[in-house]
RNA sequence: GCGGGAGUAGCUCAGUUGGUAGAGCAUAACCUUGCCAAGGUUAGGGUCGCGGGUUCGAGUCCCGUCUCCCGCUCCA
């Protein structure tokens, strides 16, 4: 498909020009995982800026923090992540199904019991008024039958559960001849534990180590905090704790570039607020949300809000906004109205309490959280593939021409400008040097000098920078130089002195954030 | 993890029935020109993903393995 099309040349084109590079890739690379390069950094760390100034700077009851990766391992235990991130999966290698090895068991104790209700109920019709359950369950022999294996499997399974021994798990599923539902057929795989939290050992062997995750999430580093940051910010309800962070996920399948990455980095903001309120301020964290997003002027068509139907166990109302990706719409970003779920259940398990005194309400309560979740990662796809075209130019003469551009958001780009002498002699390389290296404390810039001009403009194009300086034999007279905008090609003469005040108008993070 | 496809220079790709590895673009140096890629000369860069096997000889055939892409599965 072209579309398809459009993303691998994108991918392409991150890696030649310095943006993304797969990791490892002199070792044949390691799957899933990427490394940014010298474009891909800057642009990453715009990128965090613009989130972090929007949620730090624009609200003055948003404060940051930066919590550690590794985190007490009965944190996990709290946030439901143990639980829920861990599954043995079974695969049918005729249907190539897979299924949850212990909803198969459980499937199949199901069918038993179901066996025993009919005959339960088969004997009940027969005998009428004078039919006695119990005894008819204690003495039928094919009840007792079914009743024993049913026992004897649950027990079973109960001991091959808390133990998670897979290969028991395969052979009760085996010896029980649990079929597949999709082909019928008994040629199950091995059991395979799929944990989606990496885990580590932290301290020497000798003195005991203990295992520890890798943050599935950063959030729970906010919920932990939410005491110390409360108190020792004098912070009243309502109030936020932004972080971005790295994050790590164990996917059974990671794929599509950089939108699923085991290693990947997220921009979480949760928003504390009184029990009740939480839904008012769900909506007005899905509009703040999605201005943002398209204030970076995309198209608002390329953005929708989808609305989780099946919620997650701790929410109570959750959206995403999605982006029209080339491989269709996509989630970038998370809002979930998570109740008090996180908050309580730290309550419980570290026996603190989470708790806030309103003094409107003269009350202590559990806050509710509205949290805003977004991947950096995603973004970066989301931005670099918005901005990615190509182009087909009318050239004066008729001819056709084509050229590739980054129409990246000039606040985003990674190099602001570039400044070139329009021929390598007559003092005017000197004169371009001397402005690159005044405008280097403002913007990072870069000096060009080789290769025709339009050559030039179009390797700028192709690395998304914006703006282009051009030194010609009139900046000699009259001290002005031509601004060639990346997006329309047009240029303009400017004074040197004017320079800097044009770009960082154009190009600063703090006008757009006005723009919210 | 399963099925399908693919891995040759930074990128896009060619490479015949097995016979010493190529092009375009890109990169670097120099010359020339000068406001929108593709002027001239020269240079660097590949043990053909990796490891075995068959063969006198393997980029090419066989086996294994790794990685990537597509589909299935999974996705707080």
């Amino acid at each position: 498909m072209a579309q398809e099309d459009v993303f691998r040349k994108l991918v392409s084109h991150c890696k030649e020009y310095g943006y993304v590079f797969p990791s490892s890739e002199i070792y044949d690379g390691l799957s899933a995982v990427y490394d940014y390069g010298q474009y891909g950094v800057e642009l990453k760390n715009n990128i965090k800026k613009y989130w972090w100034d929007s949620m730090v700077l624009l609200h003055e009851n948003i404060v940051g923090i930066d919590s550690a990766i590794f985190m007490h391992p009965t944190i996990w235990k709290a946030s439901g992540h143990v639980d829920a991130f861990n599954d043995p999966l079974i695969d049918n290698k005729d249907s190539k199904k897979r299924y949850r090895a212990d909803v198969l068991i459980e499937e199949h104790l199901a069918r038993i019991e179901e066996k025993i209700t009919k005959e339960v109920e088969k004997a009940r019709e027969r005998f009428g008024e004078a039919f006695d359950e119990k005894k008819f369950r204690e003495t039928n022999p094919r009840v007792l039958t079914y009743q024993s294996r049913a026992d004897t499997l649950n027990d079973r399974f109960t001991q091959a559960m808390n133990a998670m021994d897979l290969g028991e798990l395969r052979q009760i599923i085996i010896d029980n001849e649990i079929v597949c539902p999709v082909s019928g057929s008994r040629n199950w795989t091995e059991v395979r534990q799929f944990n989606l939290m990496f885990s580590t050992e932290v301290g020497s062997t000798a003195e005991g180590a203990s295992r520890i995750y890798l943050r599935p999430e950063t959030a729970q580093g906010i919920f932990v905090n939410f005491l110390n940051v409360q108190k020792s910010g004098r912070m009243k309800i309502p109030f936020g704790i932004a972080q971005t962070g790295k994050a790590f996920r164990n996917e059974i399948v990671a794929r599509q570039f950089i939108f699923r990455m085991r290693e990947f980095e997220q921009m979480e903001m949760q928003y504390f607020v009184q029990p009740g309120s939480e839904l008012e301020w769900f909506s007005y964290w899905k509009d703040i949300r999605m201005k943002w997003h398209r204030a970076l002027a995309f198209g608002d068509d390329n953005y929708r809000f989808h609305d989780h139907i099946k919620l997650a166990h701790y929410a109570n109302a959750a959206t995403d906004i999605e982006y029209r990706f080339p491989f269709g719409f996509k989630e970038v970003e998370g809002i979930h109205s998570r109740t008090d779920y996180d908050l309580r259940q730290h309550q419980q398990y570290s026996g603190k309490k989470m708790q806030y005194f309103d003094p409107e309400k003269s009350e202590s309560y559990v806050p509710y959280v509205i949290e805003t979740s977004i991947g950096v990662d995603r973004m970066f796809l989301q931005v670099i593939s918005a901005a990615y075209c190509e182009e087909e130019l009318k050239k004066e003469d008729g001819s056709t021409d084509s050229r590739t551009v980054l129409r990246l958001p000039s606040c985003l780009a990674p190099v602001k400008l570039a400044v070139m002498p329009l021929v390598k002699k007559d003092g005017l390389p000197e004169i371009a040097e001397k402005i690159t290296a005044d405008l280097r404390f403002e913007f990072n810039c870069q000096y060009d000098d080789k290769d025709s001009i339009g050559r030039r403009y179009r390797r700028q194009d192709a690395i998304g920078t914006p703006f282009c300086i051009t030194i010609d034999h009139q900046t000699l007279e009259d001290q002005t130089v031509t601004i060639r905008y990346r997006d329309s090609m047009i240029q303009e003469r400017a004074a040197i002195s004017k320079i800097t005040g044009i770009i960082s108008d154009k190009s600063s993070i703090g006008n757009l954030l006005k723009t919210l």
